[in-house]
DNA sequence: AATTAACGCTTTGTATACAAAAGGTCAATG
DNA sequence: CATTGACCTTTTGTATACAAAGCGTTAATT
């Protein structure tokens, strides 16, 4: 497998835990490669800011609070505007796509209400599906260069693992706002529910980190 | 010397013309290295969009006019809400860092009005710290990691070798409406005062771009 | 003369070997 | 007992060697 793709994977997904440190050979003898497209690897996910280099070597990349805070502010900004985009530029085979994509989303949901866990893995993917609708529909694929880096934050995918029924139903509400915004080509109130939706997931996020906090704070307590 | 920057260098400032191949064995040659750190630099490079991938190694990238048109928006975007945020945000330090590179600024025209070339140069620094100062101001080191990547495209690093002295002294002036604004906390006003700038800066950029292209048909008209 | 197949050359992808630097350990000394 | 210095180990940085994949050219056949 690519090198590249395994390394980013496994940090999104937390098998590589942030702050630790990714050593050359070590992964070159987990991927049985040699360390040559190991180092490439790591190169590109430096140049991504998914590891940090450190005196020697890198680790995985450690977001704060205020990390999270700060790249959800771009995302707002940069999907806000791509949602308005889409309301002037979008086709109809655009729409056909963000409406495959909710569909799927909510057939997800009613599996996940019949207690599918597994469901929760196309519901993260459907969600991305309609949001990668919108900005292909707003045809600037710069924007989608940046939102590719700007989005794949370990935390942030790994979100919806805590969404509970009600917020997975509101979210695919909003979805249906902002789908038939861009449907009436209102570019402002597609920007407006856009900048909404993601702000609300952003709360979500920040609050769950609260709790781990407190989690954390708990079990250091208990270090005899 | 660190490959990654020189060949970087070389393609910003026209070195390495668009649709040149870049062989690894010759730039290996040309910076006295072995391929394997030309490797890592060409990947980084990859990831960063400067140089698009061939079926075989990579080519420098060719930037059309929609691509101008669509990094002017992004960036528009981007440093529109920077400027935003650094006047909510902004220290008096960092005010002194503005108020420092327009100073030096107003002096490099000067001295470009007594017809020394190599003042240009010394311009566009002095024009980058201005609006690094305010990206560094608005508190969100996210940002700058994107605008550095969406800012450094060839054509658009060389624009100001084609201002004149009226376009110089304008944007100079605007600078200054853009620092009084943020100096006063006006973050609507440096959103838009920003905005109309780097408009104007995207006008000048894609007007230049049609010269270039009837210079050319001329030439191709020339040819026997 | 045109088309295709095969050969060889060029260039990238991968592995490995070697050089250099950073970090840790242990002992000696104040 | 703490601190420093020398040595040793580990890991990265660079070079080179080898494998594989494209690309072009040439020659043979129709």
């Amino acid at each position: 497998m690519d090198a590249y793709k395994y390394i980013k994977e496994a940090i999104i997904h937390g098998k590589y835990e942030p702050g630790m440190r990714l050593g050359e050979e070590s992964l070159a003898k987990e991927l049985k490669l040699s360390r040559t497209p190991i180092r490439e690897a790591i190169k590109q996910l430096e140049s991504e800011g998914l590891v940090t280099p450190l005196k020697r070597g890198v680790s995985v990349r450690h977001f704060t609070r205020e990390d999270i805070q700060q790249i959800y502010d771009l995302r707002t900004l940069l999907e806000g505007y791509a949602a308005s985009q889409a309301a002037l530029h979008r086709t109809d085979e655009d729409i056909q796509k963000m409406k495959e994509a909710n569909s799927r989303y909510e057939e997800a949901i009613e599996r996940y209400k019949e207690a599918d866990l597994n469901s929760i893995k196309e519901i993260v993917n459907f969600n991305q599906q309609f949001h990668e609708a919108i900005i292909s529909a707003c045809k600037n694929p710069h924007i989608y260069f940046h939102l590719s880096k700007v989005v794949v934050v370990p935390l942030v995918f790994r979100s919806f693992y805590w969404y509970d029924e009600f917020e997975l139903k509101r979210s695919l509400e909003v979805h249906k706002t902002i789908l038939s915004a861009i449907q009436n080509q209102d570019s402002e109130r597609a920007r407006v529910a856009m900048t909404e939706h993601i702000y609300q997931g952003s709360d979500q996020v920040l609050a769950h980190l609260e709790e781990i906090k407190k989690i954390h704070v708990l079990k250091e307590d208990t270090h005899d």
